[in-house]
RNA sequence: UGGGGCGUGGCCAAGUGGUAAGGCGCGGGGCUUUGGACCCCGGAUCGAAGGUUCGAAUCCUUCCGCCCCAGCCA
């Protein structure tokens, strides 16, 4: 209920825009698209995007179309390709028959270059990459006409013909848009249109050996596909005037109109792709799918349910102002998503053993538990019982703070679903450390509750010795120790030492071994963990997605009491 | 001394002249066989200063702050 439906997501400033299309009769359809460069892996980012578009798209009965912007030969990749795709459609959105290519678009991008010269709109320019630079001019500087700005159209004909044949070598020239060398947007200042690289490109192969750059390519691209409304992010905003002065000068079949908003920004992470593939490359995290990566592959197999990222990017909003999330508001979602969904079980992460002195040495008890109090439908299993059990090492206190109400010498607590039992005696070894808890149970509780109306203030979760099955869990923290990682300066600098913790030698209930690589269970009173698809059958791995809100930590962290065991 | 944007509670974010929604987080409390979930309660005068108006976060003026742009990247 804290969800918020598909359907009345809120009225951003982009769907009122959307809206108003619609009424006026401007658009019959509402066409978005979401256009990917394929030259990395798809993050949270991107799932704002995407979110966007084919929201937008759902919620006006429209369609949103799925376009690789793949204009660059020398960066993209058709690995990229298929993990984008795979990423799209986990996510939950479904492009149909609607997948393109800026590529796709080549041939007529190229007639339309033409029509532009023809027009005494563009020229060839053979100005060095960096003499096109200095006349360029500043920020505050007009730029400098070329001096090849005003050749006859035969002759930029004639070159713009070569260039495609490929008889110039690499940089040799450009074409360029003849706009406004002095204007205060320098994107207008004669902006290039194609440039000479000799590369294989991943779907048109050795075809051409020119390529349209991203501000001839993304409007024309639209128009193409009657895409009504091309949202982008801030950055673009700049581009708008060029990607208008397109459409008004070409011969196109629509005119689309590009929006902006605000890209996402999420606390404790980094989300440019530079980054990102520093944190790869440097060994930082185990690969692009690292748990602690914000890509989605990433998010996946840290198990964090698709409907939570669905959730989160309608309860972050669309807006024009440069923002951070919190992370917590993401982590939120997943908890909110997989209490509904996930079944629970026990597990113990640091085990200390329990022997419950007043139960028949050979004796194993079956007991009913719930798999989801949320949800009733997901019934009820059975766990084993017995007089060695496991408890978590951190619920029990041989000298118990004020609010500590977990097990303690002399103290009386629940197990779930079980019994209640009371700490009899504390065994050490020669270093002082406990190493078991000589307990009894008392039989007349069995299920958990008392005939006497006794109310234990806390209730354990708990394994049989004799039943467990080992596990490693992988812990997780933010990757960074900041919100702001890089602020001061190299974003490496802030990354978190303690962001991965593997512990071995967990117990887990026979249930819990069965989870399916990629699943998500809710380990009782300490979180949720996905199960890793490092998992064989004699080594279950699992990731803890998200703890569960732990007041008690809370409690510890203010009166800043160390966490024992 | 260029151009384009943005400034509402700790973080997101509604509000479009009529007297500040909601969410996250945080702090209280209730309930509880997860110190989970769930349920209550708690906080802003809207970057600043002027002005217009019966009335302004919403209109005007000035100022301040922040972000983006000088790739043949997207």
């Amino acid at each position: 209920m804290t969800t918020p439906t598909d359907e009345r997501a809120r009225a951003d400033f982009i769907r009122e825009i959307i809206a108003a299309d619609v009424r006026s009769g401007k658009h019959d359809t509402v066409v978005t698209r979401f256009p990917p460069e394929p030259n990395g892996y798809l993050h949270i980012g991107h799932a704002k995007s995407i979110g966007l578009n084919f929201g937008v798209a759902r919620e006006f009965s429209g369609r949103c179309h799925l376009r690789f912007d793949d204009t660059n030969p020398t960066k993209e990749e058709m690995e990229y390709i298929e993990s984008i795709e795979r990423d799209v459609r986990w996510l939950g959105y479904d492009w149909g028959e609607h997948h393109y290519h800026a590529s796709d678009y080549f041939e007529r991008l190229y007639e339309w270059a033409v029509h532009l010269v023809r027009e005494g709109k563009a020229y060839v320019d053979d100005l060095s990459a960096d003499e096109i630079r200095e006349h360029r001019g500043t920020l505050t500087e007009p730029g400098k006409d070329s001096p090849w700005r005003s050749r006859s159209v035969e002759e930029n004909l004639d070159l713009l013909g070569r260039m495609r044949q490929g008889e110039f070598p690499d940089g040799a020239r450009v074409l360029r848009a003849k706009i406004d060398m002095a204007s205060g947007n320098i994107n207008m200042r004669d902006p290039v249109l194609y440039r000479i690289l000799h590369a294989s490109h991943p779907r048109t192969g050795d075809a051409w050996c020119i390529y349209p750059t991203y501000d001839f390519t993304h409007g024309q691209s639209d128009a193409i596909e009657g895409i009504t409304h091309s949202l982008c992010t801030l950055e673009f905003e700049d581009h708008r005037p060029l990607y208008d002065w397109f459409l008004d000068n070409l011969p196109v079949p629509s005119r689309p109109r590009q929006i902006e908003f605000a890209r996402l920004n999420l606390s404790y992470t980094v989300l440019s792709k530079r980054r990102l593939l520093q944190l790869v490359r440097e060994g930082h995290v185990r690969g692009w799918d690292d748990p602690r990566m914000p890509t989605i592959s990433g998010i996946r197999r840290r198990g964090f349910p698709p409907k939570a990222i669905r959730d989160f990017t309608e309860m972050i909003g669309i807006a024009k102002r440069d923002s951070v999330v919190d992370v917590a508001m993401l982590e939120h979602c997943v908890r909110d998503v997989l209490n509904q969904e996930a079944r629970r079980g026990f597990a113990v992460l640091r085990p200390l053993k329990v022997v419950l002195e007043n139960f028949p040495e050979d004796q194993v008890e079956e007991l009913e538990a719930v798999n989801n109090p949320e949800d009733p439908g997901a019934g009820t299993r059975t766990v084993r019982f017995s007089r060695e059990l496991y408890i978590e090492r951190e619920d029990f206190m041989e000298e118990p703070p004020r609010k500590f109400y977990r097990l303690a010498p002399g103290r009386e607590v629940r197990l779930r679903y079980a019994y209640f039992i009371t700490c009899q005696e504390v065994v050490k070894d020669e270093a002082g450390e406990v190493v078991e808890l000589r307990c009894t149970y008392d039989p007349a509780t069995r299920g958990g509750d008392a005939p006497d109306g006794r109310r234990p203030k806390a209730t354990l979760h708990w394994v049989s010795g004799a039943h467990a099955v080992s596990a490693e869990v992988r812990l997780y923290e933010h990757l960074f120790t900041r919100p702001d990682p890089g602020a001061d300066g190299d974003f490496a600098a802030d990354l978190n030492p303690k962001s991965l913790e593997v512990v071995e030698g967990c117990l887990l209930e026979p249930a819990l071994a069965e989870v399916p690589a990629g699943e998500t269970v809710q380990f009782e009173r300490l979180g949720y963990f996905c199960a890793d698809p490092d998992s064989t059958p004699d080594r279950r791995v699992f990731n803890r997605t998200v703890t569960l809100r732990d007041t008690w930590a809370k409690i510890q962290a203010r009166t800043g009491g160390p966490t024992k065991a």
